[in-house]
RNA sequence: GUCCCCAUCGUCUAGCGGCCUAGGACACCACCCUUUCACGGUGGAUACAGGGGUUCAAAUCCCCUUGGGGACGCCA
């Protein structure tokens, strides 16, 4: 009897899967008959931060899956924080993750680029009061003139009284024609979004499904300041319109605020975007991360020499996996695996332990001429002069000696610092060794081995030869005789192969080297 | 306080009802390679927050608890 059941339930239950199936795949439906259009609309307050980068990241490779266009959008409309420079830094830092978009202010002279300008919303004023003015005609907004301290007094009166916080709209609402008039005469009043009805809102969230929100959850929301400056969710719901967004993937933080932008849409008649809300990549602690974390902009992690490669890779996979499993991508398979369907809803903690293994499999993958030219202003810094390095063939053996044992560009100096003569010391560690007293017979067996050598190069074989020759001259062997030559070419014990490292420094150099030993 | 989101190894994650005695990666430990260090190779330890359901079957679905986070600005 109950398998019977079970057995007409059947066609119910596969109907309802189905279904279910069909509604969860529309969204990804219409970004293949859309033209995708997504933005990433950082707020220029200092440098790029990883979280940014991540959200900047995830848009680029939106758009670049589905053949779509990215858009900066420069969101600058809080005068008291935004600056030119910081925008400057922002695009700076955009540009070095390789993240470039199709319209926007030029990377080159900061002009808008694209048929949707103004980028910055600080210069899309005109436009938003039009709208503005669209919904005080439909009744949709009102002026309010109230002060800030009646307004204080007002949210302090309803904390006190256990409710919300929240602005509504005042008993003597100032009837359209006449704020109109106050406003001509210089009354300063900010414009407020008028929620009338009480009913639920459902955002259909791409990463965390349907999230239902009431309306009464916010009060009047201010659109346009009194200074006429408008705010955040009025312009960013206009632009994302005006711009034929199709696609918002930001941080989770705007989760709540989806509702005001949904109702300016709904009041506006405007055609809203598909949202997804990312999760928060957290520090160690687990709380939101920030300065006391340590390195947390994406102009942080250049300094300390990682690769944007590796950076972009690395946030990639915080909130993000490849179908496959497989962690090193090429941007190439990081734009056909992306879809939205494999975000993480939780949170992430930064790792930059990982972030440094993946940093060091990306730099010692790179061409070598291409590693050189990263590695050089980190040399510069550093204030080594290496002239060999004018060959490229030295400098290809020199990295390959080098490369596995650097994590980071900022590894570099330290290592070549081995090569420049005027670095050249022997180095605290080496006390051990130099108290040996095999030490001085083998550096004095090296040193005539080096000044016996015609040539001003040694090649890999003939220090095989030389080596061979210091361990019967000294009749020393294993690591007393290895160390003690370590030291006297690079002044500390452990380090680089020497049959590598020896073929990269000049005989005199060498021998200057031995001389200081003994 | 109200509303919302989230919860798998230390960390990033796979998993979308049976292929799970839970897979991969980083880190860690051991061994191998190597007359040093690093690289590389092999192996190991370590997780479904707790409690109730639903189901023949639950890491996976539902509820509660706990914990973490966010929003409630004339910030974004």
């Amino acid at each position: 009897m109950k398998t019977t059941g079970f057995v007409l339930l059947w066609p119910l239950i596969a109907w309802v899967l189905s279904a279910q199936k069909f509604y969860s795949e529309a969204p990804l439906s219409a970004s293949t008959t859309k033209n995708v259009r997504v933005r990433f609309a950082p707020s220029p307050t200092g440098y790029l931060h990883v979280g940014g980068a991540r959200t900047a990241l995830y848009n680029f490779l939106y758009a670049k899956r589905f053949g779509g266009q990215f858009i900066l959008r420069v969101e600058d409309t809080d005068l008291e924080r935004s600056t030119e420079e910081s925008m400057r830094m922002q695009i700076e830092d955009l540009k070095w993750l390789d993240l470039g978009w199709d319209e926007g202010p030029n990377p080159a002279d900061y002009s808008d680029m694209g048929p949707y300008g103004p980028y910055r919303q600080s210069r899309r004023k005109e436009i938003y009061m039009d709208y503005a003015n669209r919904l005080l005609e439909a009744g949709h907004a009102y002026y309010d003139f109230r002060t800030d301290a009646e307004l204080d007094a007002i949210k302090d009166a309803l904390v006190k009284a256990g409710k919300p916080p929240q602005i509504d709209a005042p008993k003597d609402m100032v009837p359209l024609a006449e704020a109109r008039k106050r406003v001509a005469a210089g009354e300063q009043a900010a414009i407020r979004f008028h929620v009338k009805e009480k009913r639920d809102y459902v955002v259909q969230d791409l990463v965390r499904g349907d999230v239902r929100f009431p309306s009464d959850m916010v009060g009047d929301f201010v659109c346009i300041r009194s200074n006429g400056m408008p705010v955040y969710n009025f312009c960013c719901a206009i632009d994302d319109a005006l711009m034929k967004i199709t696609h918002v993937f930001r941080a989770e933080e705007h989760l709540s605020n989806t509702l005001r932008q949904m109702m300016i849409f709904e009041a506006l008649g405007l055609e809203s975007p598909r949202f997804g809300h990312l999760s928060f990549i957290l520090g160690s602690d687990k709380q939101k991360l920030s300065k006391r974390h340590g390195a947390t902009s994406c102009h942080d992690f250049k300094v300390k020499g990682y690769l944007p490669e590796a950076l972009n890779n690395f946030i990639l996979l915080s909130g993000w996996s490849s179908p496959d499993g497989r962690e090193i991508l090429s941007r190439e398979e990081q734009i056909s695996l992306f879809t939205h369907e494999r975000f993480n809803s939780a949170p992430a903690v930064f790792d930059e332990t990982k972030l440094l293994w993946m940093n060091s499999m990306y730099l010692r993958a790179l061409p070598h001429d291409e590693l050189w030219k990263r590695i050089e202003p980190f040399l510069k810094e550093a204030g080594l002069s290496i002239p060999q390095a004018q060959d490229a063939q030295w400098r290809d053996h020199a990295l390959t000696a080098f490369k596995t044992s650097m994590q980071t560009l900022a590894d570099a100096p330290k290592l070549f610092e081995a090569l420049d003569d005027s670095k050249f010391a022997v180095k605290p560690e080496a006390a051990e060794v130099k108290g040996w007293p095999e030490s001085q017979k083998v550096w004095a067996a090296w040193k005539a081995e080096l000044s016996s050598h015609a040539a001003n190069k040694i090649s890999e074989t003939e220090f095989a030869a030389m080596q061979d020759r210091v361990k019967e001259q000294a009749g020393v062997k294993g690591k007393h005789l290895f160390m003690p030559i370590r030291v006297a070419v690079i002044g500390q014990p452990h380090g680089t192969e020497l049959k590598i490292l020896v073929p990269l420094l000049d005989k005199s150099s060498l021998l200057k080297r031995v001389e200081m030993c003994l």
